[in-house]
DNA sequence: AGGATCGTTGACAGCGCTACCAGCAACGAC
DNA sequence: GTCGTTGCTGGTAGCGCTGTCAACGATCCT
């Protein structure tokens, strides 16, 4: 009984040295840089860590070594459809790297932001995504004082942190604008809620746009701070046409408020795009199959998630890339929510691909 | 400059105690069971830990205690809406908590819940919340032999491991075929999506309502295991409209696929619910603004997280339920889209609240 | 052949914190 | 006055792992 094991009987790395017949560093070095072995060694140890089945201790290595695997991530809001796709994107590029995840969700306030990134990097993490550029003095004086990579998600803008990957809203608002222009439109309302730094510089383009064709008007935009939803979408657009006669398309700053100002159109009598236009934002999956579909700004969420990970995964092994702030860009998807002359009276064949899969299912309890 | 210091310049226990005067273990005992030190020594060590701005090293604690703080979620999908709620009752209840929760994603496969749930248990988790009730028979016997409290959410059944909080799916689908029944339905189709265990209950529910009615029809139901979206909602139904004719009223097993069906009746220009009722299930937020509103079975996705949260922080601090299995139950919600006589032929008005807030902005850059 | 270099391995000394147990004062019971 | 008892405090000894450095043989160069 030369091997002592701890009371709960756990493998470590001492037990998994001593069956492989290395000493403990060995084994250890075995996880860390498996190259450094030479390959008899490295075919001891790993027999011996699969037959005890050794699962290391991330506290012991995280006290020892001075570094966690972990990477922070800081989003506004967890209900929202947008970030769960950045999400997705996020965890599928760490799932087969030695990095886990640790998400915490500020709220949209920055003031959480700084309560969570204060906590977070007091236990120092490999590497940090953050969302957006609006962080608080102390925040920003933080990120830049930590000695781990951190990418900026969600938007671009002027001096980033560290790295940054996103694209313009307010480029993709002003591109949004000009496709309803382009449709013969002028009197263009605005429907946006929440109001987190992101919808205002899509109500910042959306009022550049206007300005710069002289039709701005005040009374064309109706905002909110409260969450966003589909029957918020219908309520603000209700009171948009309260208020303004003559409207003849709405910029929607998300896609649940513009199907929520689809619904409150056919809950009137509206004919869409005939009476009114209808644009949303992010170019969610039901766009495509509404009636009629809906145009919206595509953004490319899931590889936003991705492609910030990758970034982050690069930078820690050293490799950072060369340049450091990565624009995703958009693409309007017009669709016939906002076709002025060419929109059919009657409906459409939506967009799904005609093969579906139907396996249907026999199921005698 | 009697006090060493960390090369990064961290502030450590020592420092802490040092400049409260006390001992180093002490000072621990403060962020611990403060009860156990006299008032002179607690405000002392509370002031120097603010003062020097001392976040403790969770890797050292967890090292030397044994045991960690962190919470595992186990979910099957990060992009379902459903999902979302639940998280976000989760991470809400354990927002005051000292816990941290460590999320992973198991894509709907027991293989990779098996592998994550290794993992999990292998770091001393302080709790664990899992998902379903249809583990394997390895993850089953390592749930059964972790020394942590768990939860199993999102549904009920017999033999929890240790506590389990959801509702009964085959029930739910069982009472929102009943409600169609009452409003005169017979021929009711089924239309599904993915076909993870849930969804499959909910389906012999259908099933079994359907056999004790002697309705029941295979060719009544589509199912397909590719994952759920609106888009899919009506590229099934035209499946389903296909394959049999004189079908008055649908079963979706979820929300979006509802939603689909709905937007391909009007693309077909079949009245709902005159021609076809359509109930769905979860009641996502956009069921009630719809035209015309759909019928959804309600869930409790929020409390279940948030109730599995605290149900989780009262086992670990010894306080277990007596009851450790808790069913959240659900509400069929009887909307427009599925009452055959009393439906009006024009559009009515929606749910929301009528007072809306609504504070322009003006913005000028 | 001698020395330098490389690749590989091991010994040692902690990382920052807490479990455990011992110590000590204050208090009451006998 | 002695003996517990309680309440608070401190010392010691690790938790399991890895950074650093030194040692070793093998290989290479001149």
């Amino acid at each position: 009984m030369g091997r002592k094991r701890t009371k709960s009987g756990k493998i470590r790395l001492a037990e998994v040295a001593e069956l492989a017949g290395v000493s403990p560093i060995t084994a250890s070095r075995f996880f860390r840089n498996p190259e450094a072995l030479s390959v008899a060694k490295r075919t001891r140890v790993e027999s011996a860590a699969q037959e005890l089945g050794y699962v290391p201790n991330l506290a012991a290595r995280a006290l020892a070594s001075q570094r966690t695997e972990v990477i922070g991530v800081l989003i506004p809001s967890l209900t929202n459809n947008v970030f769960s796709d950045v999400l997705r994107g996020i965890y599928d590029a760490f799932e087969s790297s030695p990095y886990s995840i640790q998400l915490s969700n500020t709220r949209y306030s920055i003031l959480q932001e700084e309560k969570l990134l204060r906590i977070f990097l007091a236990q120092k993490p490999a590497g940090l995504i953050v969302t957006g550029i609006d962080q608080t003095t102390e925040s920003r004086a933080m990120l830049e004082a930590a000695d781990c990579p951190i990418v900026q998600i969600m938007e671009i803008g002027p001096n980033p942190v560290d790295m940054m990957i996103g694209f313009s809203h307010y480029d993709a608002a002003r591109a949004a604008i000009a496709h309803l222009f382009a449709q013969g439109h002028r009197k263009i309302g605005f429907v946006g809620a929440r109001m987190d730094p992101r919808v205002q510089r899509r109500l910042d383009g959306y009022v550049a746009a206007m300005k710069d064709a002289g039709l701005f008007d005040q009374r064309l935009i109706v905002t909110t701070a409260t969450p966003t939803s589909v029957t918020l979408g219908g309520a603000l657009f209700a009171d948009l046409l309260a208020r303004e006669s003559g409207i003849d398309s709405v910029f929607c700053a998300n896609d649940d408020l513009a199907l929520g100002v689809l619904f409150e159109c056919r809950r009137r009598e509206i004919a869409v795009p005939e009476q009114i236009a209808i644009v949303g934002f992010n170019d969610l999956e039901f766009m495509a199959s509404s009636v009629p579909t809906l145009t919206s700004v595509r953004t490319n969420r899931y590889e936003m998630g991705s492609a910030a990970a990758a970034m982050l995964i690069e930078a820690i092994e050293g490799k950072r890339p060369e340049e450091p702030v990565l624009d995703l860009g958009f693409t309007v998807i017009e669709r016939q929510s906002s076709q002025m002359q060419r929109a059919a009276a009657s409906p459409r064949a939506p967009e799904w691909a005609p093969a579906v899969q139907n396996d249907s299912v026999t199921n005698d309890p």
